[in-house]
DNA sequence: GTTTCCTATGTCATCGGTGACAGGGGGCCG
DNA sequence: CGGCCCCCTGTCACCGATGACATAGGAAAC
């Protein structure tokens, strides 16, 4: 394997100075054409590539861009994480991709690692924590699908709060007037809309809210999957506990509870949840969502990100992009 | 904002040379307590962090993994990705991922440009075509889920052969004679493989191969779907036609194949599909497949990276690593 | 007391490019 | 024909760290 070459070498086949060589690789029009032919022509034959380490080193910025998100396994951070890197890569911008687990301390550590590797921008999905330490004049940044404590940036997300009216309403449509909340950690912006969402439907209604069927706090699908076998049981003990509807607020959630009601073959219980996922239309009846694309919120945010680092100055923005329910039979059964 | 502060900020409020002080951060032992102790005071009063990218220039070699893969959204390189970028966070390493779009181009593409970036090591699923190109003595390597023609390095995988074996002699086993193949393009190895463990199981227990049974080539999802749709109407025209049950070789297919399945309530249709996917256990009867773990392999893989970083001359390995039935009910239905 | 060696620290060059600025040479103008 | 300007190219310094090598000063050895 021969050593990379480097611009000096290329200078030196065509004979110029390695300054010169610079000014072609970077397109500098004050270049005569036939130096430029000859410099082109020696960097082909040396299988010429700047170095990308030092082009950051002397720009000050890297060409990367980070990404942040709780679990890159999540299926809807990993659609985000695709687009995104997918529309980066038309700009020729690598991504750089670090978990945070929903650990603030490690959100803040992986966050400065890629600040000292001077990444070109940041785009994150906040943990519950105050993110004042990261401040925005210090890098380009994108947030996706919550806002971060103490940070003003732009914003790319969904209307939670009506996302969870919409899906609840459908159901009070249906005939449903006892209908369970099953959601994530309330800690989180995007977790409390929904669930405010869940309340404000009810109120519209008139209906009243039974303490005991708002559950939030599952952090994880397995515990969802515990919050409905519990639900269940209760609804089974006292008649009053009983409900006829069950909105989850996550598909985290919705993937834990869906197994349940099927293993306990409660297809009469109405079912919808936020966040679409794979299979969902293979189960009968099909499992209505309200879908909220990770793929085009990952291409916003990857637009969002790349003006601003074309023109820094820009206003803040928050866009919201539509989410819409998906009618599959689960959440159009009635009591 | 204050500017990041630099190694010479830090000497210079320590009263020491440049060169001192970088020893104090590099940990080396010829540095008197007292000073060293100096140092660490300026480091943590100027809030102090190395660059990295101008570590990484001079020490000719960046810290950074590549991550390649065809799709980032496939649940199955979704785990993987996340477990390896767990497993290289333990070791302060970044990672940067790509997708290849099963583009031979794009893959080339990406790889050359992660190397223009330094990377110190690179993981890679390898596209179908020839990969020579990429001479594994450049830079450290360790693949995933297929070899690459024309390259021979560490190789993390399943024994595809034998899984698809299993999976098919379980559905024999279980009174199977007519059994259907749906699959991935037989292009790549991982998907030939398996196409070969089915014929062997039939084979082994003297079983003829119908071949309108057998269909390779479903890219996607929706073609998987569309070539169940295509066996159900078939077998539904010609009695010769038929079959009792269905092995599916990859993840994608068995998420287009299961709805279908169940859309037309064919639930006396067996099913045994490679690869585990979300909510496989909540369909009734649940869904019997070959897993393969996707965490499993990525942190297999991040370790035998880091040890190839470690101790560069290590000879080349191929690790196998095991996959395991998971009978949910659909593999154990009798004809 | 001188030589030797070692410890602690410093100076200089370097990684591979790019910014700032200088300067030679030709064309155009007065 | 001198002066001005512009086009093209070159020299030098620098981005922020580390490798190679040098050196002051004291301890150990003779």
């Amino acid at each position: 394997m021969s050593p990379a070459s480097r611009l000096v070498d290329v200078a030196q086949v065509a004979g110029v100075s390695l300054r010169t060589a610079s000014r072609v690789l970077n397109d500098d029009h004050r270049v005569a054409a036939d130096t430029r032919g000859r410099v082109l022509q020696a960097m082909r034959s040396l299988n010429f590539q700047p170095d990308a380490v030092a082009r950051s080193l002397r720009a000050g910025t890297d060409t990367t861009i980070g990404f942040v998100v709780e679990a890159i396994a999540d299926p809807f951070f990993a659609d985000v994480i695709d687009s995104v890197e997918t529309a980066m890569a038309r700009h020729g911008r690598p991504v750089l991709v670090a978990s945070t687990r929903r650990d603030d301390a490690r959100a803040q550590q992986v966050v400065q690692r890629m600040l000292h590797r001077r990444v070109a921008g940041l785009i994150l999905a906040p943990t519950a924590g105050d993110h004042a330490w990261l401040s925005p004049d210090r890098v380009p940044l994108v947030l996706i699908d919550r806002p971060a404590a103490g940070l003003t940036a732009d914003l790319i997300d969904i209307d939670d709060r009506r996302a969870a009216d919409d899906a609840v309403t459908h159901l009070i449509r249906h005939g449903h007037r006892r209908i369970a909340y099953v959601g994530d950690t309330s800690s989180i912006p995007t977790s409390w809309r929904r669930l405010e969402g869940y309340l404000a439907a009810h109120a519209r209604h008139g209906l009243p809210v039974a303490d005991h069927l708002v559950r939030p706090e599952n952090a994880s699908s397995r515990e969802a999957a515990g919050t409905m076998h519990d639900l269940l049981r209760r609804a089974a003990e006292a008649g009053d506990g009983s409900f006829t509807a069950v909105f989850s607020a996550t598909t985290r959630a919705s993937v834990g509870i869906v197994p349940v009601l099927h293993a306990r073959s409660r297809t009469d219980i109405a079912f919808v949840g936020i966040g679409d996922f794979a299979m969902a239309e293979a189960f009968t009846p099909g499992i209505t969502v309200v879908d909220h694309s990770g793929a085009r919120i990952g291409e916003a945010a990857a637009d969002r990100l790349i003006d601003r680092l074309t023109d820094p100055g820009r206003a803040v923005e928050h866009i919201r992009l539509p989410a819409a329910i998906i009618q599959r039979g689960s959440g159009e059964i009635r009591p």
